[in-house]
DNA sequence: AATGAATGAGACTTCATTCAT
DNA sequence: TATGAATGAAGTCTCATTCAT
């Protein structure tokens, strides 16, 4: 009974996180109306509000989705259990990331990089933001130690190591959605190149 | 006479635009309203509107004036002229844009991520954002040139490199303001010396 | 069977009707939700709706067993068909709607006065007001006339003498709750003896 | 400057609060909409709640306008200086606010009764009822002194008897709206008549 | 008889902007 | 230039009630 009225309750809240997070990534945060999401939704006002508090909620909720994708994909190049060089490594998590970036109809980014923006005065979406970039320093380190115990030298510390990697990312998704840079095999292959130069001793 | 006239404007608008700012980089660009604005800038609501048309001619302007730090740092380390490592370079430029960040209460990192998340939704801050990182593409391939004309071979076109600093840089932005992590003058140290190995051959 | 039925049914809108009365005491009648009454009754909202049509109805039952109170305190004196002076008869009413009140948790009064708030507006309690307020001078004025019948002669018409003992009491109600007026057995003492100098000539 | 702009300030608030007052008394506090409220003020909803910061707000006026109402006239019951029976000083009382009553288009007794039962609900109205009840104790206490030392002994204590006083008029509105009944010149003659033996030793 | 998820009208309130002075 | 009271569209959210199961 009660895991039949929790499926049910966890499909509704995709339906509707779903809905917003399309209008999110194309209008903002702040420029979509609960009357919008509510209409895409296809449920009434009440049933939205039966599941998100809240505004602010389904704007957490979406920022936590996004925010924990790159922990996503990271974890999941970590349970492959594959040694593969930084840049790799990297190209890997981009490619995974793209993936869903497409799939979610290239709401991805944007959301993400809105949620980033929505740290600044949201307490909530900072502490989000700063556990899943905890967990993602974690991943990297991780990953580079592997890489390091396969007889490749780091350049410093994982930690700071990881660091630069992520930035690189975060960089590469803010240059893609705010500077309209496209999507470009040729450059993620150089990048993939000198982020291991990068990294290595 | 008009000379008079239009720096009494510039002035005004400064003055608007200054206590916008601290708003701004406090709440965020919605959370901000014009009646705070108006309050924190000491002139009436009235007034405010004379030199600005909107309030999205307000969040065009603060983001356009921190969009521009960057490029505006990257001008002076090539007008000094003097063949720096990119690790160097980035180094300075980072000191200055911090500089800028201080002088400003801590409000200058915030307006530039929430900047890059308003290029989202609004057609004409992605267009002052592209112009910008256009001019700062410039700006790193030129000094990368200068770099590789004085014997030090890069490890790629000069603009792929240029891209590969500038995400570090944006990177570390956000990893400033959005996950919180703190100025660390060692971590700078480690960053620009792999920076360096990054754009090298 | 009907009468089983019936039983049930009585005994499911009581079970309605108290968990509604103490919310109703506390936050009033229209800061009361259907849906804290819901949970308070422990029924689901259908079940609740199968024994009240409405808010509406449940405020008129409410302010039914309230209203009635009174008229039901006063005919117990009656069914005493004891003489006592119509102080003495105040100070029993009281003493037994104080205890209705106590043994109600403190809601008795408070829902007393919204009633009469709510006769204001609305014709069926207002109707159910009127009713009581007839039933009542009727009880008081038949009290009054027994005290006469044993040799006390009154100030007035019975009937008028009722409406002033009355309001005594009704102006005793909202001095204990909207003024926070303490119970006190001195004053009440008091009363009973003002009370009778009231009515007696 | 100043002066000019609070008088404005007062007079649209009274605007506000008059049309306010009309149909809080015809539909009760919770029964008008600011919708209701704001197109019979004339105002825009903006202007509304430049003068009044919430609903809540403008029912905390209303409230304090009633309840300061029967505390008004018994000051200037005080204020004329002239010694009067307990039962006569009741009857100008009761005459003035049956003015103010009627001046108000019938609005003022249902909004005193509708004041007493939100102090039930809202601390901020229960703390202004219990204050103007003192104020209105007072009153009474200096009225039934005056009446003593004029040579007319009191039944018991001024406070007591004061209280006594009060309920009665407090009942004697209650019967008016709630119950129905009409003012009655005949019932307040026999009603002063008896409230001065109530109170007389 | 009973459930409780769903409905949707309507409530309160905000806020960017204007305009008479 | 400058003021600031006024505007009113639009926003978020609640809640009494229903109905398929």
């Amino acid at each position: 009974m009660l895991k039949v009225t929790d499926d049910h309750r966890e499909q509704r809240r995709e339906q509707i996180l779903s809905a917003a997070w399309d209008l999110f990534a194309a209008n903002g945060f702040h420029n979509t109306s609960m009357a919008q999401i509510i209409t895409a939704s296809g449920l009434s006002a009440g049933a939205v509000y039966l599941y998100f508090r809240s505004k602010e909620d389904l704007i957490v909720a979406t920022a936590e989705k996004a925010l924990g994708a790159a922990h996503g994909a990271a974890g999941e190049l970590l349970a492959a259990n594959r040694p593969v060089s930084p840049g790799e490594a990297m190209r890997l998590m981009l490619g995974r990331i793209e993936q869903l970036h497409r799939s979610a109809g290239g709401a991805f980014f944007p959301v993400a990089i809105q949620a980033w923006a929505e740290a600044v005065r949201s307490p909530v979406i900072s502490a989000t933001a700063q556990r899943f970039y905890a967990a993602l320093l974690g991943d990297w380190g991780e990953l580079l130690l592997r890489w390091q115990e396969t007889g490749h030298p780091l350049a410093g510390r994982p930690n700071d190591m990881a660091r630069m990697v992520i930035a690189v990312i975060q960089g590469y998704l803010i240059q893609r959605v705010s500077f309209g840079a496209e999507h470009d095999d040729r450059f993620l292959a150089v990048l993939a190149d000198r982020i291991t130069g990068m990294v290595s001793a």
